[in-house]
DNA sequence: AAGTGGTCTAGACCACCCC
DNA sequence: GGGTGGTCTAGACCACTTA
């Protein structure tokens, strides 16, 4: 094999398979893993490979993979570049590695629950559920002394404010209240975000966020979201206070997410340790 | 450089420093990152390393790294090495990379934020408050249906019941209640919890929790709860339950936390994306 | 154009599991 | 002892940033 990085599009180095290789990770005849024009990364695309099959269920829970080696030369990929995939497996919960035994797919179960805060819109997905809005408020307006500092910009700046009831199957289960700088995103206020999400509009105005930071409280219901939440002023809701911020640690968003208690759960696993 | 891992307690195979590196990451004289009889990964190594400097002070948030290929020889690791430990202080909120630019100690903020939920003592010990318990209840009871099937054990086994209130400054916060199937811990009903840690006690039995499944929600206080969190039934107070599963796959540990609504928020930061 | 992080490789040794 | 994952290395090319 050359050195470094041979040029995407030129060589293909590895024999692979006719849709199925032994008991182990199947590729498509005519096609590796390995698709010349592919920008993502090698490891990303062996990544999702394995995922997808483990998704489509040709490869079962409790399934032992081929040994790192033949995997290896199955994928036409080093054996650092596949444990680099494989790694990314196990933090989404996918795979598990033993020791001195191989390489196991993970139960169903744990790969029901996210590694970080299920999102409102996973929720619905997991559960087959329908998610709409309906929007109470979408508004320029000018920025508080609060939120100056939030978001690090001058007080009285352009600041976009979105007020959503958000529901599953019609039912009403929390109202959500986002702030974006205006500037970040042109034109936010013409779009209709009974359908649009916020996050897709910040990733395609190039300010993606990649951190939350989020606090979680259970309040008694505030007067102003008895109403749409159809509860009485008092009774328990769950609320998650989100600051979003980009790769270049600007604030882009911060949300308040207040959810009937009775109608929501939040769901998380984590790995313990260090 | 001789190939594969070096014995690794004879080679001294870096200069480095007299306690200072330029501005880079500094080591102590007389002594290299390697720990010749250190069993942790070098890459383990390296990043406890470096996150002790930035903890300590000495590489202020902000502050550029030395190229990666200065650090390796200051180190006296490889790159894949050392990249390996950045990656890791990544997802801790440590450090922070700029394609092109070099690597950057994340702002203080960040750090302040845990990558998981954070729980009850770390929270106490941010903030600079002593943790206590009032047992409620500690006996060994007989396994439910509904606990026998979460633990995987036969209905009827035996089962530990640790009821605790958790306080903060005296304070009380919430009312902690776990399980642990009894002969996984021998032993369990002779601690006196009102001073160990239940987590502690599984991690010496050898049932060390690597994952912990969570739900969190609001609800109204329940009336024996009342009581010991001084609060009227109906209340809201937040609710999080958790199934702790250890290496191999063994429920180690049930919990559900009940805590004030009023007294207790829940923080975590997390990496969005794929 | 030089510097820096991002990706990738081939090959080595170590530690654990099981026969 | 053979197989398997875990760690580590030296060196290469690519992509972005800065001057």
């Amino acid at each position: 094999m050359d050195n470094g990085i041979r040029p995407r599009g030129s060589t293909m180095r590895h024999k692979l398979g006719t849709g199925k290789d032994m008991d182990g990770v199947s590729t498509s005849p005519q096609r590796s893993l390995i698709a010349p024009d592919n920008p993502e990364p090698l490891w990303v695309q062996a990544a999702e490979l394995i995922e997808r099959q483990v998704r489509e269920g040709v490869l079962p829970a409790g399934r032992r993979l081929p040994a790192e080696r033949d995997l290896c030369t199955q994928l036409g990929i080093s054996r650092v570049t596949l444990r680099r995939a494989l790694q990314h497996l196990v933090e989404r919960g996918v795979m598990r590695s033993s020791h001195g035994r191989g390489w196991y797919v993970a139960a169903r179960s744990d790969r029901e629950w996210p590694n970080s805060l299920e999102s409102f819109t996973e929720t619905a997905r997991r559960k087959g559920l329908v998610p709409t809005s309906r929007v109470l408020r979408a508004e320029v307006k000018h920025a508080s002394l609060d939120e100056a500092d939030e978001f690090g910009v001058a007080a009285g700046a352009d600041v976009f404010l979105l007020e959503r009831v958000r529901m599953l199957d019609g039912v009403p289960i929390a109202v959500d209240s986002s702030r974006v700088v205006a500037n970040l995103v042109p034109g936010l206020a013409s779009v209709d975000f009974s359908r649009a999400s916020l996050l897709d509009e910040l990733v395609a105005a190039g300010a993606e966020p990649v951190v939350a930071e989020s606090t979680i409280e259970a309040r008694g219901c505030a007067p102003e979201h008895a109403e749409p939440l159809q509860l009485e002023p008092g009774d328990p809701v769950l609320t998650m206070s989100q600051t979003m911020t980009d790769a270049t640690d600007r604030v882009v968003l911060v949300s308040t997410i207040t959810y009937r208690g009775d109608r929501y759960r939040l769901r998380t696993s984590f790995v313990r340790g260090s």
